[in-house]
DNA sequence: CGAATATACATAGATTTATGATGTATTACA
DNA sequence: TGTAATACATCATAAATCTATGTATATTCG
């Protein structure tokens, strides 16, 4: 309760959640192809420690996409006791492997395109002017 | 009216389109600041053939937003008529040349963090296996 | 020891951003 | 002459994420 407050008042400074759509699924999906399994909070840490705290996910936003992601087949899911607290282990299904491939190639082949046009190389902004 | 349901049924391969989110406003100051002033259709064009037929941007996506940073006052507006016809070149005001800086920096620094996690360098999935 | 913090799950509702569908009208072209 | 291109606009909807909230156990530190 009271650490909901605080985080409110410190909210440190992390990229406007708009430009996380579209890329929370394949950089879960890349951590997933780089691990055997592993548990929601687990990727959290994962994802945080990766961009040095630029990226922080949240519950909101994981739990449901990884549901999905378990519903429509591309991860299985394993829920393990820990003492008395659960933890649900997230693995590549053989689907999900192949869905792994196409979002990744997706998202860089988008950022490709978004680099043409924010650092054009010479001549590419003909209109110029 | 035909168009439409030709588009429909021929919708040439873009990237789905949560991708783009956060990334449509960065793009259009980023236009804008290479040329002196640009009206809505025109900059429909420019990045159509900037990302090489990638990136469509919709008009019913476009002009809102135009409309809005006009509001905001990020940019500035004016109708000229050609012909019978109306036309609406935008410029970035003052305030929208900062805007600009920050919003492509942001943009830019995203993908550099992105990268980090879908191209990682040796070692950083140090927690691997 | 007790309180604060960290671990670990979950979901409902709000928000944001872009799109789809539609409308209007002029101009160019074949 | 009619189809495509130019050029604006708006409303309803969809999709993704976040906020806020809830529950509960485990660890750490003063």
């Amino acid at each position: 309760m009271y650490i909901r407050i605080i985080e409110r008042l410190m909210p440190f400074q992390m990229y406007s959640k708009e430009l996380l759509k579209g890329t929370l699924k394949p950089i879960i999906l890349k951590l997933l192809s780089e691990k055997e399994s592993m548990y929601g909070y687990e990727i959290v840490q994962a994802v945080k420690e990766l961009s040095a705290g630029k990226i922080v996910i949240k519950e909101g936003s994981l739990y449901p996409l990884l549901h999905s992601l378990t519903k429509d087949g591309t991860l299985e899911a394993e829920a393990v006791m820990i003492g008395k607290r659960i933890r649900k282990y997230y693995r590549l299904s053989q689907k999900g492997k192949t869905v792994t491939t196409e979002s990744l190639s997706e998202l860089q082949n988008f950022i490709k395109t978004i680099e043409q046009i924010i650092y054009p190389k010479e001549g590419d902004y003909a209109f110029k002017n």
